[in-house]
DNA sequence: CAGATAAGTCACCATTTGATGACTTGGCAC
DNA sequence: GTGCCAAGTCATCAAATGGTGACTTATCTG
């Protein structure tokens, strides 16, 4: 809860860059765990030990933040466009590790009430994977077949992270990928003519 | 938008159930639509021609109401149980018919920061189809089977209302059907030893 | 040390929120 | 018609919200 979070110490009162910081860090956080309406700029606040004030001379506005705070920093990965679907899995399922809780697309997928979270939630989600999916599938149906896993991709994200359902919440990550890769090849199976 | 919601017209003024009813339905379009942050009393009221008052009349406050609208009345089908997963499929693919948008699910997913609405919509889940889904695979990876397959479809819904992908949003259902069916075979399919 | 500049604080505003309770009014029994 | 009771209205409350701007204070330069 201090690796990236909060106000670092004591190292210099007084710094722009790492209240900054602070204050994004403490917005994922809370943005992820009760979206956007859900929490007040206050909260943020105070989880980054802050003025609240502040907020708005460094992000402008709520609104600012939460975009800011809701955008994944994309390290473009280069795997194989192959191995791209259960590396994306082994992302959700390394547990609390990180990606769990407290990812964008948490955040906005609460948030997705607000037509301008629900565009980059859509947006992110073709341009992080979709599209590179649609590549390993061929025939007429390539990109449904992409979407078809993408949502599958989602569903056990949700089911893990926010239904918390009582097997997949708390199993053995080598089982789901086994029946995940199972999947994954139905779903990109060519058609069965 | 006169089918179920709003104030019947001129029948009887005056009438308590169909008031409440109103009520009730105002609050699933919206809860659905927005969450239950996103909505004010006022707002639901707003949307059934009603009193904001008569929502604490008639429900006491507005989680109960919340709660009673994101309820979904479980008329119990009996499908033969193989059946279950390409019903609910149909069930979320049958288009704006209904259960697309304002489908309650939807409310308690959007208001899942909510302790609350998140046991609600597991326990919705699990009773719903989760246990269901359980008897169709065998094996000690029986249930997790089951709650993969539970992942696929609410990755499917989610997938088509809120993130509203460009090919799943808008394709054919006969050709979702089929890969889905490829996709829960994979699922529920025997281990592979 | 003096002064300037950026970082942080604070009091405050207008609006919206959930909720309450006293009031008015429609419609039925007699 | 006359009352009565339930259904509906209204003014209002306290708290919380996003946002602003004037103020204070730390820190670095000279």
């Amino acid at each position: 809860m201090s690796t990236t979070g909060d106000l670092p110490a004591r190292g210099r009162r007084r710094d722009r860059a790492a209240t900054r910081a602070a204050l994004l860090a403490a917005a994922r956080r809370r943005f992820a765990a009760h979206g956007m309406d859900g929490v007040s700029v206050r909260d943020v606040a105070a989880e980054a030990g802050v003025d609240p004030a502040l907020i708005f001379r460094y992000f402008g506005s709520k609104q600012a933040l939460f975009t800011e705070a809701a955008t994944v920093e994309r390290d473009p990965v280069d795997v194989p466009a192959a191995d791209l679907p259960l590396q994306l899995l082994r992302g959700v399922l390394d547990g609390a590790g990180r990606s769990g809780a407290d990812h964008p697309l948490l955040a906005l997928l609460r948030s997705s009430g607000h037509e301008q979270a629900r565009l980059q939630l859509q947006r992110q989600m073709c341009e992080g994977f979709l599209d590179g999916f649609a590549e390993l599938a061929d025939g007429p149906d390539a990109r449904l077949r992409a979407e078809m896993l993408g949502a599958l991709l989602l569903g056990i994200s949700v089911t893990r992270s926010v239904v918390r359902t009582p097997e997949l919440a708390a199993a053995d990550p080598a089982r789901v990928e086994e029946v995940f890769a199972a999947m994954a090849r139905a779903a990109l199976g060519g058609p069965p003519a």
